[in-house]
Order: C-alpha cells, then sequence, then structure tokens
DNA sequence: TGTACATCAGTGAACGCGCGTTCACTGATGTAC
DNA sequence: TGTACATCAGTGAACGCGCGTTCACTGATGTAC
C-alpha cells in the first residue's frame, strides 16, 4: 500500500471528509466526537491534527462538501418541469426522511449551522448559493438571477418541512406533511416558472 | 424567604423550565449543559435531579412549555385575515431571526428535536399541533380539521425560512429571505383560507 | 411564647467518561549513494 | 542492486476540561409540645 505520498494524504482527507458527512448529518455537529469521526474514517483521533486545524474546519469543509454533492446530484435530474416535480418528489420522501445520514445537510444541519462561526455560515452560504443558482437557471432560463431569493425560499421551505416530518412522532402526520409540503413547493415554483 | 413549601418548590421547578427555555433556543440542547441551565436559574448542579429525572425530561418539559408559550402569543394577536399577516410578519422579521433565545423554539431546534428519543418527539408531536389547531381555527374556522395538515406545512415552510436567515452569513439576502417568506406563507395561507 | 426536633430544597464535591487538542513515538515509504 | 538515512502519515497516551449524574451534608423552615 502507498503510504506516503501526497495523493494517499489527500485520499485519507477526502476519506475523513465524506465519512464525516454522514455522521455529522446522522448525530449533529455537537453530537459527532473528533474520535468518533476519525474512527469512522479508520483513523485514530491522533491523526486528525495532520488533516484539519480544529473540529471547526472539518465541519465547515464538510458542510461545503455536502453542499457540493448535494449540487451534482440534482443537476443529473433531467431538465424542466418533470425534472423539477421529481426532485421536488424525492426531497420530499419518507426515504430521504428516513435516511438523513444519506440526505440533504441543511435539513440535518440548518440550526446548528446558524449557531456556528462565521467560517462556517460562510462556507454554507457559498455552498448553498451554487446549488441555487443552478437550480434557479434550470427554473428560469432567461432570468435566474431574479428567481434566486424565490427558490432559496422555497427550498428553505422544504427543509423545514422535512425537519417537522422528522420530528413529529405520528408518522401518519409525519407522511401527510411530506405530501402538502410537495404540494406546497410546486405551488410555489410553478408561480416562479411563470413570472 | 419562604424556602420549604410545594409552592416554593414548584416555583423554582418553573424557573427552571423557563431560563432553560432561553438557553436551549439559544445554545442548542447539545450546546447547553446542565451546570449551565442550573446557574441560569441561580440554582447549581447539584439541585437539578430534586427537579427532574434526568436531563432529557428537562428537555422534554422545558420543549412542551415553550410550545405553549407560542401558542399563548399567538393567541393574543387579532383575529382575520388582518391578524394572520401580523403573525407571519412578526415572525419572519429580522428581529425574530437576532433573538433565537426569545423566539420560536422549532426554528431554534427542529433538527435537533428531530434526533431526540420518542419522549421528547412525542412533547414536541403534542405542542405543535396545539399551536396548529388554534391557528387553523382562526384560519378556517368553518373546517379547521382540513386546514390542520396545510396549516402545520405553512408553518413548517416559516421555521426552515427562518433558520436559513439564520445560517445565511450575507445579511442583504438573509433580509430578502425574509420578504420573500413572507409572501410565500401568506399565498399558501390564503389559498387555505379560500378553500 | 419558647424550645427541640423533623423536614427537605439546595450545596458542593466527587464519580466515570468523553470532549478537543497535543505530542513523543513508530514504522512503512521514498531517496541518495 | 543494496544499504543507510530522511521523511512523514498515523498511533496511542496524555493534557485540562466539562459532561450527566450521585450523594453526604447544610441550614432555613415548619411542626409539636
Amino acid at each position: 500500500m502507498v503510504r506516503y505520498s501526497k495523493e494517499h494524504k489527500q485520499a485519507t482527507r477526502q476519506r475523513i471528509i465524506e465519512t464525516a458527512g454522514r455522521r455529522l448529518k446522522k448525530d449533529g455537529i455537537d453530537g459527532s466526537g473528533v474520535a468518533t469521526l476519525m474512527a469512522d474514517a479508520g483513523l485514530t483521533n491522533g491523526a486528525f491534527y495532520a488533516h484539519f486545524a480544529s473540529k471547526e474546519e472539518l465541519v465547515a469543509t464538510t458542510v461545503a462538501d455536502q453542499l457540493r454533492e448535494q449540487r451534482e446530484n440534482l443537476s443529473a435530474v433531467a431538465p424542466g418541469r418533470a425534472g423539477v416535480e421529481q426532485i421536488v418528489r424525492q426531497y420530499l420522501s419518507p426515504e430521504h426522511r428516513d435516511n438523513p445520514g444519506e440526505g440533504c445537510p441543511s435539513a440535518a444541519l440548518l440550526d446548528e449551522i446558524g449557531r456556528c462561526t462565521d467560517v462556517t455560515r460562510q462556507a454554507y452560504t457559498a455552498g448553498v448559493l451554487d446549488i441555487i443558482d443552478d437550480f434557479a437557471a434550470r427554473l428560469a432560463p432567461h432570468d435566474p438571477q431574479s428567481a434566486r431569493v424565490k427558490t432559496l425560499t422555497v427550498y428553505a421551505g422544504m427543509v423545514g418541512t422535512l425537519q417537522l416530518s422528522r420530528a413529529l412522532a405520528d408518522r401518519q402526520l409525519a407522511d401527510a406533511v411530506l405530501e402538502q409540503g410537495i404540494h406546497n413547493a410546486l405551488t410555489l415554483l410553478d408561480a416562479t416558472q411563470q413570472s
């Protein structure tokens, strides 16, 4: 095994970021310790500071990486109204709700991110805008600029809806909220698409 | 000072719950330690277990108390469309965004509540339904039952919008999201009111 | 009314544990000759 | 090609600290006589 090389270290770093994505989304930022995050990547706690200056740096990096991944997943969906509807239905699905570790970083972490320092919040802001600008171009190709805030706010609504569906102890109600959320999102997005 | 009486102990318990509401909303559940929660109430950590069986019990109790308070605040607003608009505008205001400790428990804690055990999630579910049933009666007095899920999902959307506004590092964008959120919520609520 | 005793809300120190972070060390890999 | 040395990714133990929880104790309050 190649162990002493720039490529190897880079790959290890990337592995830490990817496994941290799952762990942070599953257990939260304050709920995930450095030792656990490293063990997830098959390493011991001591190696952490060879890759990151602090836990906060890993969190900011991971948030950015997760948003980039979400953006890539979205851009793989077919264009047009059908693609938009597919995205909304997948986002507000029971499968997404029941697997936070594999899902949207905003739904998993948004209120915690709001309590983070500037570094993390700036990484979040940049990452979410990249997603939204992609999506706004899909929605309103003639004027993505004006669709930015509209799209961003629909995204926020979907995030809150998924969070609520996760928090409700009544599964039937949680499912009904997802259904209604799909309706709300599509109503608002269709209005954006027309204007 | 009366120190040894049922009333006194009850009052102390209530004080712990109220100060814990502020602290939990400000620093998060995992971010608030028992010693800090007790110090906020002017007590030492040791007294905690005379009032609550565990931290989790305090969290569940505080979540329920915070939702009850939110419900009371909402029911104090004038009835009709004007009252609805006032509620939405206050909720999605920069003041609310910038003071999480004094604001909505859902906006401050929803993703963390989703990771809590059944006890807390059940307390949350009951509390939020009390708010929403009140609000649905205000919106659609003739048929509050069918307005329940619609209202609940608009609430979720407002929660996500406030969280996003808190997480964005760009204040101008964060303000624009609040404005757009008001528009989205009122659009959806007006549709509910009509149907 | 005054004194002795019982009650118990709250104190503060301690429990074991995991936190984020540091650091001396290991040993496999790459380099020089 | 083989050997000696330098590099450095990763180990694992330790740092001080705060976590949730327990418990012996204090001392003000209420009760009994």
